[in-house]
DNA sequence: CCGGGGATTATCT
DNA sequence: GATAATCCCCGGC
């Protein structure tokens, strides 16, 4: 296992490298508290052309400000009012391309993943879903702007790549408001995986 | 199993 | 003041 290298996010292809973090495992590290999970679900935000991004038509705010960041920073903004959602930056700095993390498998600090959560036992609701992985990976807010090759949220990966034929590919969830936009293949899942939202099999 | 709707608040208009 | 890249529970079949 070795961290994901920062020419991995440094590439121009936003949907290639969200199809390629399948399979990866993210990890915290906040105040000693280590949890993990293998990513089993993602989407892609295309920067200033994509109507769905939080930067469409270079839009820039204080909330969004992140998405224009070097590659390999962490964006997470909060969704709902109350959900926390984890986006890796992409592409050079000034271009906001960002791949949403949806799901993740749970892999290390399942106890302290269950506390965060308000859990008693593992069951798939855990991590399932891009809200659920922030709480259980304890993030918030203010982490946003965290370089992913220090210490207190990371990527790692074992050199093994996803087979194409476990990779499921769709439109996005939640984004019907972005047109046409809407109907793009950006979302990439691990066919069968039960952390896997919606109703895929 | 599936669909509907409420929760809840930062952010933008 | 409206909206949002969501989740969970509940009721109905």
């Amino acid at each position: 296992m070795k961290k994901v290298p920062l020419s991995f996010y440094q590439r121009k292809d936003v949907v290639k490298i969200a199809k390629e973090l399948l399979g990866k495992i993210v990890v915290t590290n906040f105040d000693g508290k280590v949890t993990s999970g293998r990513i089993v679900e993602t989407e892609a935000y295309a920067g200033i052309a994509d109507k769905a991004s939080h930067s469409f038509a270079g839009r820039r705010t204080a909330r969004n400000e992140h998405m224009y960041s070097a590659a390999g920073t962490a964006y997470i903004y909060i969704c709902y009012g109350m959900h926390q959602m984890l986006n890796v930056v992409t592409n050079e700095k000034e271009i906001p391309d960002a791949v949403l993390i949806r799901a993740i498998e749970p892999v290390k600090g399942i106890d302290i993943m269950l506390k965060r959560t308000g859990k008693n036992k593992l069951d798939k609701s855990l991590t399932r879903g891009p809200g659920n992985v922030g709480k259980a990976l304890g993030i918030f807010k203010h982490h946003s702007g965290l370089y992913l090759l220090d210490e207190e949220i990371f990527l790692l990966e074992d050199g093994k790549k996803m087979p194409e034929e476990n990779i499921g590919i769709s439109k996005r969830i939640g984004v019907e408001s972005a047109g046409a936009d809407a109907l793009l293949p950006y979302r990439f899942y691990v066919k069968g995986n039960k952390y896997v939202s919606g109703k895929n099999s």
